[in-house]
DNA sequence: TTCCGACACTTTTTT
DNA sequence: AGTGTCGGAA
């Protein structure tokens, strides 16, 4: 979890310079429009020293001034410091005061990382600024304006699996399924409109109703917006959305921010869609002389900021972004916002960045050598001037086991070799395949983390949890309280819940007001009493974060632990004869730790501020560089990190390119640059894995090399195990992956098995000496002494030099006669004592 | 209303 | 393989 960017709105205090002055000690003297306080000395380094290190590129990206900016920068070109740099400049030399300046980046994570790097550069001075991601400025723009555009501050967000649930009873209500709607299909339209900034009336302008499932469609998209109105809920694509829509309406307010944000900077700007570019091109806007007029009537101070013409011009932008490492077009990612930023910003300056300053020059080779494969894009080459490096190193494994079992090897070898494990990562194209990955780490005793994938929020128990808090602190919000009304059982079914609704809705009230009514409703005692005491509970909640409550305002903590011991939602799982249900009760307890954590980290944060960061972190969010551990994610969620190291698996035909981009229009390409991203994170170390077979939906179905292999010259890979084998029209893969160098283990065994595609390969299984199987046992407290012999289902025979880590932790350290090396987890190695 | 077993369906990527 | 959904019985 990461600290939320939570600094205040200045706009208040600007008003008053005094104020302004108390809150924000570092600027002197203030207006915020005042640049002339010579006293003004931001800590580190001054502007010229800003240059130093920088390559040419780079200072006029960091010392360009002038209404656009457009940083072309590939990967590994030292973007993010050419930013903070810009950023550190324009307030060392005092061109704008922190509070002027907005960065937006792509995840929270990185958000926190520039703020550091600023901060590292200029002191405390960074403190004002808005550096988040576009989804947490709009959601501190929205709770701030909420009141002026009928909403509640207390708004909810509702995150992918809120939405399809609402969309899931929508549709059930509507009797839509019949139509071949289910919730996620509704939904990825829906998202798709919001992102195009159509709403429910423009899009009814262009529907064809004649067609009685567009018509449906309408009726689903309707009932959506209206119910997410009626609970005081924004979905994710509405934070962005509502934000356009209030400042299109209110060009008041929107002059506000526009007169506060002078210099906008967005990274990964080839990743944002039209929603997120209409946001930017508003908050550019000049001032109009009648809203300056305005705004000086409420005292707000413009001074040098009006321009002769009596406007307030438009604040600075700059943009950053690799039209090359576009991968988010599913998400509505428009790669035009880039290629045509110099005419939607006339004047503007382009700076390429082509000099990489992380990769070896093997792996930017390869990497330019793929990416060349997608026609239509600016020629762009890459280079470093760090020399070749190691290497990209292959293996095909027999299947996903295996070769996460190599990765696991590899790893345990540059382990040994000094590369530290958070200095290594293991990507791959879909969740799904983390599980082999899994096992066969744990089976290693290496230690990982998965980013992202079921995420600890999506947990059922801990949104449940998570339910009674947002209840609480939005007492609108339907869903959520139909979530809590029967967890824990309370003998509360559907039919009881329609009758809420239907009671509700009759006397036009809200939910919660029919939960507080049932004993009006001629139930049977046992469920009245049930539904009023709930009511009651989530009551109680409310009081405690009640600003007008006498009492004073209570932690998000103690309305956490009090709501779990009125509904008795531990006790329940607890009580429960499922063995899940301890973990359950477990997470839930974890979940009162990490309220605890928020409030040391927020002094000031509420219930508000706390489930506002749980609804926008992000799986890149959670990486925890210091920790030492190897980091697995998927590909998309790799974008902007790197490591010393990297594992790219399942290069398979089907998975990458995955088989669902096949029909999409750009969809290979897209799958291209991903794995492009995906290649660039590497500094020194590439390792690219394929397996023969993969396990999928229960069986196991043939795999091929992926296309993309075939575009990475010979030459650059070692392939530790090729997949020689002929493909579906009996010739052979191409060259590239026939690699005829000198390998240790000759491809002999491999060409002309398998067979035709379809069938399950019939490989001897000789082949692959390291083939590993999922087998996974319980040894009990089986113990082992250095010295011991034992045999492995996999390994065969080996002998135990060493043995670490305690209890149900302790690691055997085996030399094998025919694997070599290998760490075990001794209590589920399907090993035997000899 | 709840519980249980049979079943169907899943897996693209995420703020 | 694992999870969610549905129908029928208690």
């Amino acid at each position: 979890m990461t600290t939320p960017d939570d600094t205040p709105v200045l706009d208040d205090a600007t008003r008053d310079p005094e104020a302004f002055r108390a809150s924000a000690p570092i600027i002197l003297d203030g207006v915020d429009v005042g640049i002339d306080d010579r006293s003004f000395r931001p800590h580190g380094e001054s502007g010229d020293t800003l240059l130093d290190g920088l390559n040419p590129q780079q200072r006029e990206a960091v010392e360009y001034r002038g209404p656009a900016l457009l940083i072309v920068a590939g990967a590994g070109s030292g973007k993010t410091r050419v930013l903070t740099h810009r950023i550190a400049s324009l307030l060392a030399n005092r061109e704008a005061w922190p509070s002027q300046i907005l960065a937006i980046t792509f995840t929270n994570k990185a958000a926190a990382e520039m703020r550091e790097r600023v901060e590292a550069l200029v002191g405390e001075s960074a403190q004002g600024m808005w550096i988040s991601t576009f989804h947490s400025a709009c959601v501190r723009i929205l709770r701030r304006e909420a009141e002026n555009f009928g909403y509640n501050r207390n708004f909810t967000i509702y995150d992918a699996g809120d939405s399809k649930a609402l969309l899931k009873r929508i549709i059930k209500e509507l009797e839509a399924d019949t139509f071949g709607f289910t919730p996620g299909s509704a939904a990825a339209r829906i998202s798709k409109l919001k992102n195009e900034l159509s709403d429910v009336d423009s899009f009814a302008r262009t529907a064809d109703r004649s067609d009685p499932k567009e018509a449906m469609f309408l009726e689903i998209f309707r009932t959506y917006t209206r119910e997410l109105a009626r609970a005081s809920a924004f979905d994710f694509d509405d934070l962005i959305g509502q934000t356009v829509y209030l400042f299109r309406a209110f060009p008041h307010i929107a002059a506000l921010y526009q007169r506060r944000f002078r210099h906008i900077l967005v990274d990964e700007y080839q990743d944002t869609n039209h929603a997120q570019y209409e946001l930017i091109h508003a908050l550019t806007q000049p001032i109009e002389p009648d809203e300056v007029a305005e705004l000086e009537a409420k005292d707000y101070n413009l001074g040098k900021l009006v321009d002769a013409t009596g406007r307030v011009p438009g604040a600075s932008l700059t943009v950053v972004g690799d039209s090359d490492q576009s991968i988010y077009a599913f998400r509505g990612a428009d790669i035009r916002n880039i290629s045509e930023f110099e005419r939607d910003f006339p004047g503007a300056r382009v700076v390429l960045l082509e000099q990489n300053y992380r990769s070896s020059q093997n792996i930017l080779s390869a990497a330019n050598s793929v990416i060349a494969n997608n026609f239509d894009r600016k020629d762009k080459k890459l280079w470093s001037a760090g020399g070749d490096g190691e290497k990209i190193i292959g293996y095909t494994g027999y299947s996903g086991h295996d070769e996460a079992q190599f990765v696991a090897d590899e790893i345990e070898k540059l382990h040994s070799a000094g590369v530290p494990y958070n200095e290594i990562a293991v990507f791959y194209r879909t969740n799904s395949q983390t599980r082999a990955l899994e096992e066969i780490f744990i089976r290693s005793a290496l230690p990982y983390r998965i980013m992202g994938g079921t995420k600890f929020y999506e947990r059922a128990e801990i949104k449940d949890a998570m339910a009674y808090l947002i209840a609480v602190a939005n007492p609108a919000d339907e869903m959520a309280l139909r979530r809590v009304l029967n967890t824990p059982k309370r003998g509360i079914g559907p039919a009881t819940e329609a009758q809420l609704a239907g009671y509700a809705e009759a006397n036009g009230f809200t939910f919660r007001q029919a939960m507080r009514d049932a004993g009006s409703l001629g139930m049977g005692p046992k469920v009245t009493s049930a539904i009023v005491e709930l009511a009651r509970l989530l009551d109680e909640g409310a009081t405690m974060i009640d600003p007008e409550n006498p009492a004073g305002q209570s932690k998000v903590s103690d309305v956490l632990v009090h709501l779990l011991k009125g509904s008795a939602l531990v006790e329940s799982l607890r009580a429960s004869r499922d063995p899940q249900n301890e973990a359950r009760a477990e997470n839930v307890e974890e979940l009162v730790a990490v309220t605890k954590e928020f409030e040391r980290n927020n002094p000031e944060g509420g219930l508000v501020e706390f489930l506002t960061e749980v609804s926008l972190v992000a799986a890149a969010d959670e990486i925890d560089d210091a920790s030492g551990t190897v980091s697995l994610m998927t590909l998309h969620t790799a974008k902007g990190l790197e490591y010393d190291a990297v594992f790219i698996t399942g290069v398979e035909e089907e998975l990458l390119p995955h088989r669902m981009s096949a029909n999409e229009p750009g969809g290979p390409a897209e799958e291209r640059r991903l794995f492009y991203v995906g290649i660039t994170r590497a500094r020194k170390r590439l390792y690219l894995s394929l397996a023969m077979t993969r396990a999928q939906f229960g069986d196991v179905a043939v795999a091929l090399p992926s296309r993309y292999l075939q575009e990475i010259p010979a030459e650059l890979i070692e392939w530790k195990q090729s997949p020689g084998f002929a493909n579906s029209r009996g010739g052979t893969q191409s060259r590239a992956l026939n690699a005829r160098r000198a390998s240790r283990q000759p491809d002999r065994g491999l060409s002309g098995a398998g067979g035709s595609f379809g069938a399950k390969p019939e490989i001897p299984a000789s082949a692959w000496p390291n083939r590993v199987t999922a087998q996974v046992r319980d040894n009990g407290d089986l113990t082992l002494e250095p010295g011991d012999r034992i045999r492995h289902v996999d390994f065969g025979d080996g002998k135990v030099t060493a043995v670490t880590g305690e209890g149900s932790k302790r690691v055997a350290h085996v030399q094998f006669e025919k694997s070599g090396a290998k760490k075990l987890l001794i209590k589920i190695a399907p090993i035997e004592k000899l």
